[in-house]
DNA sequence: ATGAAAGCGCTAACAC
DNA sequence: GTGTTAGCGCTTTCAT
């Protein structure tokens, strides 16, 4: 026996006018006479009515919900929280509310949530693709998509990305520039375009003298583990590069196991948190997990709006923060 | 002309079938022929249909939306994010979505994405109260209502929170353990729960010689000023305690700026990214929000599914975290 | 086992 | 200015 909430109807029948006075009331219009007004707005406050978004989207012309989806790596890292975060924002200014998952690079989960949200009528989605095939996913859903971070395989959408291949041979010159000749790669999954990508700025800035690479890593611990083991091996590097946190933090803890801190230059893509309270203060290639947040959910809102030109690649640029470690 | 969606009716005209028919196949009711199951199935994928789930509900008997609502701090801080994170997980296994918002303790915002969540009919909410006056929240929105991290003042549901009163003890007597007994106290906003039972479970510790204490604080950079006019006071501190990670990441600022960080020592509630890897290496009262975030969704869908007892208080335990800062 | 009709809460189109 | 009618896409109820 809940106590039903009041429909539309509840409200005209208290307030002793038409239904459809009461929807011009509730949704602002003008063309209502000031005490037909104050009576429904009496009644809606004695009922305590809300309107029934589900109802009223389904009606209109417009159909829009007013929410997007947003599928990123994880919620709670750093990075994809910030991200968010400025999603949220934009979003908010709009009225806009945000549907959130994490995909944990599940190609499947990636699929399975795409489709969800479509069939709870997301005006759009933001995504950071797990690198699986995404095949149609803007023709299948019926909704635009704006990819971040990464660049699926089929592009179908605008994306908004880091500055990746420049970003990361900056960072490589950086160490060159220091005097370091052989400088140890350590990445993320070549499935996605941002491994490939600042492995390319890094080569780039090596040119025809690469030092000992190791891939996809994606744990802190797999990545420590391989720095050791590039440490110990013959002619080790003298300076790491590293592709992302995870990968930077688990060659934090191997520099510290050797007691290499101080002798071995480390730089890494993407900030972290405290990174400038480490001992030494760690060099970065820092991303603007905010800004790409921000320009992902604008151009989503252009798309949802009707902007109907070809896919959009936005690069957002890093920047090269020397804190000391890079300074070795 | 964007093309329309197909509808169901769509489906039941190729598939030749009535609408009732398409009905019960996309719902998977077992009374139907195999051969029209089959022919249903082919209409639904040669017109990629997909059931509009809003429309399904509002007919539907058990009006549930399967989503429900998260409104946090700030979802892209950690303690936020995991919780977020948890919360997500436990939803996924039950196929219900997560719609977030973050609140940046403002009431206002509160009250606005509460009474928006409740229009669009989400089955519930987790909420970690702002403070503000939420009045008869859940009565006001029909939805039930889990708290996280705080009490709220006028307690309508379930809330899920630390140990604080007992985890600021513990650490505090650790700290008189190792033979401190001045020990400052640096807390956050007193108007929340969780500042003022750290705060009771500090002076609880201390009995009647409590130390010099500095109240709501909340971001690193007051934290700092004020860590810093402690230590330079007459008869400072020999140790602090901090009730925030944002606190206690400016307590550090202050202790590296005083170059006091080996010699004055630091228990911080909350564990923070990283904190191993500082040095000293940060001692803290670690809270668990990944176990917050599950059990406050379980809690939510208990709620959910009718049940029906007086609200709950749930705490869940911290732990001390001994690494170095508070044994010295 | 299948279908026809009614209606969820609301807005659009068109009266009055 | 206000009310009436129809119907969004779907599930229910009830007939066949």
């Amino acid at each position: 026996m809940t106590p039903q909430r009041p429909t539309m109807n509840d409200v005209a029948r208290t307030a002793g006018v038409s239904l459809k006075t009461v929807s011009r009331v509730v949704n602002g219009e003008a063309t209502v006479a000031p005490d037909l007004v104050a009576k429904v707005r009496a009644a809606v406050e004695s009922l305590d009515y809300r309107p029934h978004l589900g109802a009223s989207m389904l009606r209109r012309n417009d159909r829009r919900t007013r929410t997007i989806g947003v599928l990123l790596d994880d919620v709670s890292h750093p990075f994809s929280a910030a991200l968010h975060r400025a999603v949220e924002d934009q979003a908010r200014a709009r009225g806009i509310h945000v549907l959130t998952g994490s995909l944990d690079q599940d190609p499947v989960r990636e699929q399975a949530l795409a489709t969800a949200f479509a069939e709870r009528q997301t005006d759009g989605l933001i995504l950071a693709p797990t690198g699986g095939d995404l095949g149609h996913l803007e023709a299948h859903t019926g909704m635009p998509v704006v990819f971040v971070d990464r660049i699926p395989a089929g592009v179908t959408g605008d994306s908004v990305v880091s500055t990746n291949v420049s970003g990361a041979a900056g960072a490589v010159r950086h160490l060159v520039a220091q005097g370091h000749r052989r400088i140890g790669y350590l990445g993320g999954r070549r499935l996605l375009s941002t491994a490939r990508e600042r492995h390319r700025g890094y080569l780039r800035a090596l040119g025809s003298h690469p030092g000992p690479a190791v891939h996809d890593l994606h744990d802190p611990t797999a990545a420590e583990r391989a720095a050791i083991a590039m440490l110990r091996a013959p002619d080790p590097p003298t300076a790491l590069f590293t592709t992302q946190s995870m990968v930077t933090t688990g060659a934090i803890r191997a520099l510290r196991r050797l007691g290499r801190e101080r002798s071995v230059a480390l730089i890494g893509f993407d900030d972290f948190p405290l990174a400038d309270l480490l001992d030494p203060p760690v060099t970065v290639v820092a991303q603007d997990p905010s800004r790409m947040g921000r320009t992902a959910a604008t151009a989503l809102f252009e798309r949802i709006d009707g902007y109907d030109g070809p896919p959009r690649e936005i690069r957002i640029p890093t920047t090269l923060i020397p804190r000391g470690s890079g300074e070795l």
